[in-house]
DNA sequence: GTGAAAGCGCTAACAT
DNA sequence: ATGTTAGCGCTTTCAC
């Protein structure tokens, strides 16, 4: 049985260079598709290299040449769909010009992201996309800065004036969720959220919070925000809740609190959206298959970590014009769980039948 | 305004010396903890360590030391939570030990794989954890094997006489979905899977099978299993269902299965768990907000992670025993989207207020 | 105790 | 067209 791990020493350029009778240089052009190698000499090597099936040591390689291929991308967490999904584009884009992602959980900690950013520029990466824990000003941004860092933040950013930013155009969205709320008769409505992602939050609330007012002035808005754990969200909404308190519509700034709205709702024996209507920055796929389905603001994921990388690459091969700020449009997909208050048309259509509603004739494409 | 990516010359070990007064190797033996060094140098070098605040290159370090302190990891995506966890504690495990993780995913292609297995073996990793898009016998197993890469596989894998392999204990769980479903009086039984990711996907089956079949004889068992694609298992599902076929209750094997089978329920306007169960294997943070509650087989996400490091350790530190297969148990957690067939009884509830059921008391942790 | 020298695997001038 | 030499940033004998 073959062992693993043998670590056999692997082959280096003078073990190529010996076998085809040629010097390590002659190799390394060759390899480098220097054009001022004899043919035969070329074949030779070729020879070689296929035979101990010799790969260049890429590390060794970038040493030498005091560069790293290598791009850093750390974001808040690898578990949601969100952050997943960041990543998986980041490494595509990045492998698509011929670096290598690394990519590191900051896990909500500023002294965490910290300390991957020096571990990165330990490494001397080319260039860092940064998901700030809380926002463009955080210690990771200036460490960044300090030590000459080319870098691109996004996500839970507004505008920086050292590095491009990207991020969702949360302000404009959450415009466009108080609209919907408003055309359909809501003029109570509990908007929660996470105290520490600052950047995003405030954007979003303010953006709600503005758009509703101009459209609706006697629009009550009660506000919910909680430190970084979701524990507090839940206990406060639950307090809140208790206390009588009967918003017709919630409006969750973070799909955490979505998830916590619906508990709570559950917990207090509500039919979203019969008895309140609920959207939600954040999509995710299961809330097109849920009973009701779930109304939220999709992030545009795949345009961000574009113009992410773009902006990155530019930076990487020289550019050093003004920092950018760019804002991306949302898409804001009003499902079943947002219906006029008190219209109970799900409550009526049951009456006739016993039966809960179903909407049997939607298709429901999981493709996203 | 301070410029991004000047990238200025970081200081090298031999600016450190100049500035202490100092050789390199004296720097170096400082730095690495070595007694012999006067104190006063020692001092010196650490204040020069300061002012420049120099540190070491730790690949440069490593090229030289010949062993680099990274481990690989390979996932088949990053946007499930799943795979999200596993990466997340992975990385939690390396650092612990001083090591870097480095992720990469997959995107479910055996081709990509393999190339993500030849950078890492490039960067010449200590070692990789790999969760193999089908399973232990595929290109990236032959390759580490060819190439005496030290690593352990996860997940979908069962046992390989060449890597320790750590997963889920599929098929038990599958025999307790078996038995509860049974328990339950469910004689008729969907089970849908992903048929690419052979090695879970047959002992989950085969787990269910064999416990159906020995304690209810009269089990019919129906079995989707599509390509890697969910479009096909989505057709198969509703050519199915359009056939007239009504089983009570549908065991998914694997997460997007239980999303297919629930926007089927949806589309068919079926209610769950009135008119059919649900089980799937997989759970998410969403299954326990939404109405029904969905069961589902949690898989010990951390236990795996942990024995995987634990295993991939003992081996970069010379372990050459035989391979070990670990099997860690599941928790099967029975939600609401299981009841026995035909009971009625959330529809029975509503027929006594006009509403649909719910579970009001029931507080909803959301921590996992 | 300390530093000169050699070298990890590779590349880039510079000779030839 | 090729090889020699020097060196990326670091570590490690091995003399002193």
């Amino acid at each position: 049985m073959a062992r693993q791990g043998l670590n056999q020493r692997r082959p280096s350029i003078h073990d190529v260079a010996s076998h085809a009778g040629v010097s390590a240089a002659t190799v390394s052009k060759v390899l480098r598709g220097v054009a001022t190698v004899k043919s035969a000499n070329a074949k030779r090597v070729f020879e070689a290299v296929e035979q101990l099936s010799y790969r260049i040591d890429p590390l060794a390689s970038e040493l030498r040449r005091s560069k790293r291929r290598i791009i850093g991308a750390i974001v808040p967490e690898f578990e949601s769909e969100f952050f997943g999904s960041i990543v998986t584009e980041l490494e595509r884009l990045a492998e698509q010009r011929g670096y290598a992602l690394v990519a590191a959980s900051s896990r909500e900690s500023e002294t965490r992201e910290t300390e991957i950013l020096e571990r990165m520029h330990d490494w001397r990466v080319s260039g860092v996309v940064l998901s700030p824990v809380r926002n463009e000003h955080g210690p990771a941004a200036a460490f960044m800065k300090t030590n000459g860092m080319t870098g691109v933040m996004i996500d839970r950013v507004i505008a920086s004036d050292t590095f491009d930013t990207v991020s969702a155009d949360s302000a404009a969205a959450s415009a466009e969720v108080a609209r919907a709320l408003v055309a359909r008769g809501h003029r109570h409505v509990l908007v929660i959220g996470l105290g520490e992602q600052a950047a995003t939050v405030h954007a979003r609330l303010d953006g709600f919070r503005s758009q509703a007012q101009a459209i609706a002035p006697d629009m009550r808005i009660d506000v919910i925000l909680s430190e970084s754990e979701v524990a507090p969200l839940r206990a406060a909404l639950r307090s809140y809740f208790s206390k009588g308190e009967r918003p017709t519509a919630v409006y969750s700034l973070f799909l955490k609190g979505t998830l916590v709205a619906l508990s709570e709702f559950r917990r207090q024996a509500w039919h979203c959206p019969a008895d309140i209507s609920l959207v939600g920055f954040d999509d995710a796929e299961w809330m097109q298959v849920t009973f009701p389905a779930i109304a939220a603001v999709v992030q545009p994921v795949r345009r961000i970590a574009m113009q992410a990388m773009d902006l990155l690459f530019r930076r990487i091969e020289g550019d050093d014009g003004p920092p950018r700020m760019l804002l991306e449009p949302c898409k804001v997909l009003m499902r079943e769980s947002v219906s006029p208050p008190g219209s109970d048309r799900f409550r009526d259509q049951k009456a006739s039948n016993g039966l809960p509603p179903q909407v049997g004739a939607i298709s429901c494409p999981l493709t996203t």
